[in-house]
DNA sequence: TATAACTATACAACATGTCGTCTTACTGAA
DNA sequence: TTCAGTAAGACGACATGTTGTATAGTTATA
């Protein structure tokens, strides 16, 4: 008999999605997997036949939400490389609201952020590669401080989200400080309205 | 009969050591009390005279590495107040290097990096008190915005650190980020060499 | 009717938290 | 100075719950 992957697909989703509920409560040490299995509806038992364990439900979360390279959207040299980073993250982010908050937020895993960082910089990494005057290791920390900025900045918006910022002005925000620097935002430092 | 401190405080000093040495090797899901009493010499049942559980370990440990606000070097507001969270930050890193690298690394705690920018935030805020031309809000982010980088940058350095590029040269790059953003440090944007 | 998908049940191994007991050493009265 | 009372501090053992695995049974479908 031919395996049934559209049940098989449909199952495993399920017990994901009731991982992701309590994992949205709770950190994931608290989560046994007798809660999972009876959220979603099946035997305990049934959970082993797709994950060895809590961890390797999480795993499979956050690989389906790291970019690879051929679907992060393609470096154009050309126009705004200066917003690349911010534009790819964003768009990232938006696309993945719901699951980036959560796992970047102070009940997440610490290592998504390294895994997602390390996903997006060599995208970038490579409009700059062969320019002779491009130091590869100050850019390389130049990336991973902007990119700690913009999922420090995006966390912080979203956990506030009640009566706070407009997403624009935000983005306009992140734009200014990427542009500008920090110092200038800040009066004493500058004539500049913040 | 008296209570004895020195006693208490030497358990509890082993007992959070031996948690400590195991916190640096693996997730503290991972970590028993079993482990920690046996490595510190104990029966686990002592474990609990003294701490709820192993969550409770950490949080001593990372209430121990909050600075209070009397603790954090007073603000002036005449010299250097571009600096001041660098400054700020940078110092309670190298005081702290070993636990923070630990702490705000890829097996760490992702609250103690929220833990940690709250507890600067009102220092550097204060300076800003009262300027009627400072929009409070929108100060917030800035600051979320650069400790978050500066977190960031700094843990990434603390991992790399091997053949890397010497403190130094980190900390001058990271005052030239906040001085004058991202994009003048890069090939395209400007003449400026990297 | 053969098989994929799932259920029901059971089991050993181990971690957890609690509780009663033991040990040690300080205290104060003789 | 001595020594029994006492309590702090550490220990050993227990009940409970989870984990991972194994095996037999049920349902539906192709």
């Amino acid at each position: 008999m031919k395996k049934k992957p559209e049940v098989t697909a449909q199952t495993r989703q399920n017990l994901i999605d009731a991982f992701w509920t309590l994992y949205c409560e709770k950190r994931i040490e608290k989560i046994t997997i007798k809660e999972i299995t009876q959220k979603a509806g099946y035997n305990r038992g049934t959970f082993y036949e797709y994950f060895t364990d809590v961890y390797d439900v999480l795993e499979s979360i956050e690989s389906s939400l790291i970019p690879t390279l051929d679907e992060l959207p393609p470096v154009s040299t050309t126009t705004g490389t200066l917003g690349m980073p911010l534009d790819m993250f964003l768009k990232l982010y938006k696309q993945n609201n719901q699951y980036y908050s959560v796992l970047l937020g102070d009940n997440g895993d610490p290592a998504f952020a390294s895994k997602l960082k390390n996903s997006i910089k060599p995208t970038i990494m490579e409009v700059f590669v062969g320019k002779n005057d491009v130091n590869q290791k100050e850019l390389d920390y130049i990336l991973e401080y902007t990119l700690s900025a913009m999922i420090g900045i995006m966390s912080y918006w979203f956990k506030q989200q009640t009566d706070d910022i407009t997403s624009d002005k935000l983005f306009e925000l992140i734009y200014r400080l990427m542009e500008q620097g920090v110092m200038k935002q800040l009066p004493f430092m500058s004539s500049e309205k913040v």
